[in-house]
RNA sequence: GCCCAGAUAGCUCAGUUGGUAGAGCAGCGGACUGAAAAUCCGCGUGUCGCUGGUUCGAUUCCGGCUCUGGGCA
């Protein structure tokens, strides 16, 4: 039994081998990649992003990548809106949407259709709170947090700047508590039929191929490519430039690193994020890990694995 | 060869006027619903170099040894 709204969802940590399997998987069904991947949407953050080539894509077509430029800010409602839209037209054709990438955020709220009814962002009232954060300190925006939402200030530490101004934000805008609108968010169930891979390996094979892999986009000219987004008038504080690779380069090119260090914090930096990932999943329903260790490897085996779990859930 | 300093967590180091020890980083765990490759929260994982001595008790004091720096030759 086939059903209405398929969709084929392949996560997993940094570094882990998406991206092979994703091709090799998309060829063997006519599949369509969609990517969700919060830094590959910006054009020209390619090295630093280990962003799929063209010879790798083999003819398999690939949405939402070079979608974005590096100085406007993207975010998961964007992702939300431009990936409704890829499946839609990749339905179309009669095809079924891979979504391949490891920004879990971006999965949840396509998945779930998380609503995002408020106008914001608001970036002059962020603008505002922060700078009242800066001038009374953290614990006058969480003050301001328990006056409007109780709950919210239970939940979001006076570290947490940003999620303290996100909560203000919201309430500033809609007249509602942040809290009340994600526990209705949260009882939501999937608006897709979805069978939502998650590919997994050893932690510390995991750390080492993130480690070999830094290495090789310092020698593919990651410096250069830093260098020319900066060189163009991008803002180093802007959305894109906090991707890995890319902020850690900044010290290097301004002189206060050497090469060595600012390779070293992107290699820390990552291997923290694959943490982050990994915790991610742990929380997500209905996740299907497909641990590496257990295929040895094998490409070939990983995509029959998958083929047969879709089958079970009337997808493919 | 001699002199000096050091040896404590994976790393860098603090400390115990003698009662088996704690910071930062790493590591590990967690949160996350319009910045998410962002942001934030929590957790100490240890033959205190080895070996004798003094002592009720030594990681701490004393001797010897080993190693590592630095200096003198």
């Amino acid at each position: 039994m086939k059903t209405d709204k398929p969709l084929i969802i392949l996560s997993g940590p940094t570094a882990v081998g998406k991206t092979a399997l994703s091709v090799e998987f998309a060829l063997m069904h006519d599949l369509e990649i969609i990517s969700a991947d919060s830094a590959q949407v910006y054009k020209g953050m390619d090295i630093g992003t280990a962003k799929i080539t063209e010879e790798e894509k083999r003819g398999v077509r690939h949405h939402l990548i070079d979608v974005c430029d590096p100085s406007e800010d993207y975010s998961a409602f964007r992702f939300k809106e431009m990936a409704d839209a890829a499946i839609e037209d990749i339905y179309s054709r009669g095809k079924i949407p891979l979504i391949v990438g490891g920004t879990g955020f971006y999965i949840q709220a396509l998945l779930k259709g998380v609503s995002f009814d408020d106008e914001g962002p608001d970036e002059e009232y962020r603008n505002t709170l922060m700078q009242l954060c800066i001038e009374k300190g953290n614990d006058y925006l969480h003050s301001m947090l328990e006056d409007i939402d109780p709950e919210s200030a239970e939940k979001i530490p006076e570290g947490n700047v940003k999620r303290m101004i996100r909560a203000l934000e919201y309430h500033h805008l809609t007249g509602r508590k942040i809290s009340d609108h994600n526990l209705e968010e949260a009882a939501k169930g999937p608006v897709y039929d979805a069978a939502y891979f998650v590919l997994t390996d050893e932690r510390s094979l995991i750390y080492e191929r993130i480690d070999k892999r830094v290495t090789v986009m310092i020698e593919s000219g990651l410096e250069d490519e830093v260098r020319n987004l900066l060189g163009t008038g991008l803002d180093p504080s802007c959305v894109s430039m906090q991707a890995i690779g890319y902020k850690e380069m900044i010290p290097y090119i301004n002189g206060q690193a050497t090469l060595a260090e600012a390779a070293d914090e992107i290699r820390l930096r990552t291997r923290h994020f694959a943490k982050r990932q990994l915790t991610w999943y742990k929380r997500e329903p209905d996740v299907i890990y497909i641990d590496r260790q257990k295929f040895d490897g094998r490409t070939s085996d990983m995509c029959t694995f998958m083929t047969d779990e879709c089958r079970k859930r009337g997808i493919l």
